[in-house]
DNA sequence: AATAAAATTGTTATTGTATAACATATCACC
DNA sequence: GGTGATATGTTATACAATAACAATTTTATT
């Protein structure tokens, strides 16, 4: 489906059907058992998702997660629970408008936006 | 200065002395000559700086950056270009209302925003 | 069908990033 | 001067990512 080669399936549904985000290992162990077997495979499958928006990259986390919005791949919001370690992505959002202003005075051209939240989950903030 | 210890103090000024954001083995390099020789040492130095706002860790660079700004530790916003991997820390802005509200919905409790712009600085954008 | 070009995959080895675990030293203070 | 806390030094190892090359499959074209 979706026009997907073999490896690229196979990494994008073990990451659909994965609780949290994984690690490019983690996908590695989860799809050994389809034949995948060294670390490029997995690199390279997760490049073309990424590329095309079907996966994002959590950058603090060195992570991975398939993303179920239908959105545009330049602005990414993650929120991002430092107790439990679960990830969930939101709806994106625009530029704040300072922001705008600061960067397009300084001659920066914005070709994609990421946010993350750092905090506690619904889960773990009940302290 | 400041009250660092000997370590804190040469990984801090080998970063406000950098022009680019320095990975930590970058940092080693840099610092070998003041006697330090593991990477433990430097990252036990990061980690103590970054807790006390003095260096910001740029996620997607797996890099380090020393703060020149006065601010709550809590609202980081970084343009990085990437064509020539320069880096600028902006102002920090307030959490954009809409996802303030998507994640007070959600149950998440902010601790910290990081902003992360991905674009052309004005020195590469001018094709 | 034959073939050339392009895309995908497989494999080995290596580079880069970060931390665990333990030993030693220094400082503060009662 | 002993005790706890903090800072440091050191070795080895775990985790993350890519370079470089070989082989295969797919696609388009003649």
């Amino acid at each position: 489906m979706k026009d997907l080669t073999q490896n690229q399936n196979a990494v994008y549904c073990h990451l659909r059907t994965a609780a949290r985000p994984q690690s490019a290992y983690d996908i590695l162990d989860g799809v050994r058992e389809q034949g995948l077997r060294a670390p490029p495979q997995i690199y390279r499958a997760l490049k073309a998702l990424t590329d095309r928006g079907l996966v994002h990259r959590v950058e603090s986390l060195n992570a991975f997660i398939a993303c179920d919005l239908k959105h545009k791949n330049n602005r990414i919001v993650f929120s991002i629970c430092d107790d439990c370690g679960n990830v969930e992505e939101l709806a994106p959002v625009d530029i704040p408008p300072e922001l705008k202003h600061m960067s397009q005075q300084s001659g920066f051209q914005t070709r994609k936006m990421v946010i993350e939240l750092v905090g506690k989950c619904s889960d773990c903030g009940q302290v």
